[in-house]
RNA sequence: GGGCCGCUAGCUCAACUGGCAGAGCAUCGGACUUUUAAUCCGCUGGUUGCAGGUUCGAGUCCUGCGCGGCCCA
């Protein structure tokens, strides 16, 4: 190039937009092109192994350093690193997230395998290798390679095994390659799995039947929030992506289903951040004859379950409100981070009333029968309300303001307002709330349950209520949904009904601080097509 | 939707008030039969997210756009 400028001011990007790959790109290419032209496939159909990688490290576990076993195994593999070129070469091979590492010695080889190998096999390949396993004289576990076969070429290189892949948006978008490079992303979802499966196993155990009820809904209800709008062609007809299960599963209970869970996507077309996806995974379950106290014991018994399925009840998460602390990251680079907290999930969970935590937050005997107040209370407390608003209202605004972030420990936070709890029974001895209670941890909202509303008439003013409110301009108001007012006059038992969040949950048990961390691939804007 | 920040080689990151776009790892060539962040020698590799503008000169300054992050609504 200094030599001959001129090359390239006449024809710049000749040289790469003749190809239009980095050199790396367009090597591992020319070498799928030598050995179609040798004859191989460079993706053959099947490779029958005899043993998975971890079985090799279980069933060899206890040998000496220098063993040489006799035993022969075929097993398959990516190629994660390489070392050494000459009659001895060292690889890693990893299949399923375990490694054991390949013992290439020409001798065992041949001088055709072994130059496949060097020449030919590119770190991020996948291989099939037949071979001995042994141990070396640094004691490590290895197969030394007979016979070594081209499972499936990578023509793109792995982003670097040391320094990992560090762009978040590279991460979410690109997770097979998260997952090859950051052993972290592989064991955050392997928990995932197993909170899955410990909530379900809890669920199973406590008698619970789990259903599947319409994702595509012709009403959107169970909760406040916008869905998303598609439509259905041959119907003719738009439907919404759920926002909730809850009126469905509250169908099968009318129908004699007492015990039933669902586990699975809600979706809700709102704004994204940290700690919303717009969709998301909620455990949504209804059992009847019980109250309210049923729902918080249960919810109680499935954090604690899920917990205990991936390590301790004594656990820790970072605590945003603190001053951040400077981390070591490497020899010079530093990051700030929030400092790890202890959140204790072994007390029995705390059981205070809204109104309780805003009288302590404020310091004012505040109640629900003085609306004067309760806007002057938050006037005094900078809390925005509408006018609008009656007390409930007031005194949730309040609530979120000045308390929600304060609960750390797990808090049910209960006797919610009747004003923002549509579907919820109202108190049997109290006026203005509900016998609703919402579980906090770490500042944020976990789960949600009450005693359902079984009063079909009393439910249908109450959606009628809101169905105004949609009017009035609240697209978040829930509609009408006769469909179910109808199952309800067939007659409802007693029901408690529990929502709670399953990627908050995987977040608290994972000391994740994003949403983004534990959703394998979570929802963001299309790639531009250029590439 | 608003504010702030980021986008540089395959990956991780540099580049002072505008002055020749660099390093480490990976790749490529060479040496090496017990390495494991292998080592040693040598060499490549760039549309600085995109499009404009200012300037003798832009990774750097200005405008718009794209994608992402954090905070706010």
């Amino acid at each position: 190039m200094s030599d001959d400028p001129a090359a390239t001011a006449d024809d710049p990007g000749t040289a790469t937009s003749a190809s239009g790959l980095s050199d790396q790109m367009a090597l591992r290419r020319d070498k799928v092109a030598a050995l179609r032209a040798e004859g191989i496939d460079p993706h053959p159909p099947v490779w029958p192994v005899t043993h998975s990688l971890a079985e090799v490290r279980a069933e060899w576990a206890d040998l000496d350093d220098g063993a040489e076993t006799g035993d022969e195994v075929t097993v398959a593999g990516r190629l994660v690193a390489r070392r050494g070129q000459g009659k001895l070469a060292f690889g890693a091979l990893r299949d399923d997230g375990t490694e054991v590492q390949l013992f290439v010695q020409v001798n065992a080889l041949g001088e055709d395998g072994m130059a496949t190998f060097t020449d030919v096999v590119d770190v991020g390949d996948w291989l099939g290798v037949v071979g001995e396993v042994m141990v070396t004289r640094r004691g490590e576990l290895s197969i030394r390679p007979r016979e070594l076969v081209v499972l499936g070429k990578a023509l793109r290189p792995l982003p670097d095994q040391y320094y990992g892949l560090a762009d978040v948006e590279t991460r979410s978008r690109q997770r097979e390659l998260d997952l090859v490079v950051n052993a972290d992303t592989r064991r955050v979802f392997a928990k995932r799995a197993a909170i899955l499966r410990a909530l379900r196993d809890e669920m199973v155990d406590r008698g619970f039947v789990e259903v599947e009820t319409p994702m595509l809904h012709p009403i959107p209800g169970g909760a406040t929030a916008r869905p998303f709008v598609t439509h259905h062609n041959t119907l003719d007809s738009d439907l919404y992506l759920r926002i909730a299960p809850e009126l469905y599963l509250k169908r099968l209970v009318v129908g004699g289903m007492s015990r039933v869970f669902e586990l699975n996507r809600s979706f809700r077309n709102e704004g994204m951040s940290p700690r919303h996806n717009p969709e998301f995974t909620m455990l949504e379950s209804y059992q009847a004859y019980g109250d309210h106290e049923d729902g918080m014991e249960l919810a109680e018994g499935l954090v604690r379950r899920a917990a205990e399925a991936v390590g301790t009840l004594a656990i820790t998460y970072p605590d945003r409100f603190a001053d951040p602390v400077v981390v070591e990251e490497s020899d010079a680079a530093t990051d700030e981070q929030s400092p790890l907290r202890d959140v204790s999930l072994e007390r029995p969970f705390a059981r205070v009333t809204m109104l309780d935590l805003v009288r302590t937050a404020t310091g004012l005997d505040v109640s629900y029968d003085d609306v004067e107040e309760l806007r002057g209370v938050c006037n005094l407390n900078e809390v925005a309300w509408e006018p609008d608003w009656g007390a409930g209202r007031l005194v949730n605004g309040l609530f979120e303001e000045l308390v929600e972030e304060t609960l750390w420990d797990p808090v049910f936070v209960t006797e919610y307002p009747v004003e923002i709890s549509p579907l919820a029974r109202r108190h049997r001895s109290k006026d203005h709330v509900t016998e609703r209670f919402e579980l906090f941890v770490v500042g944020r909202e976990f789960a949600n349950g009450f005693s359902e509303l079984t009063d079909p008439d009393d439910q249908r003013d109450r959606f009628e209520a809101q169905a105004a409110a949609r009017e009035a301009g609240d697209d978040e108001a829930m509609f009408v949904d006769e469909p179910y007012l109808r199952a309800m006059e067939h007659g409802m038992p007693p029901t408690v009904g529990l929502g709670l969040g399953v990627d908050r949950l995987v977040m608290l048990l994972t000391g994740a601080t994003s949403i983004r961390d534990v959703i394998l691939f979570p929802t963001l804007r299309p790639e531009t097509p250029t590439s």
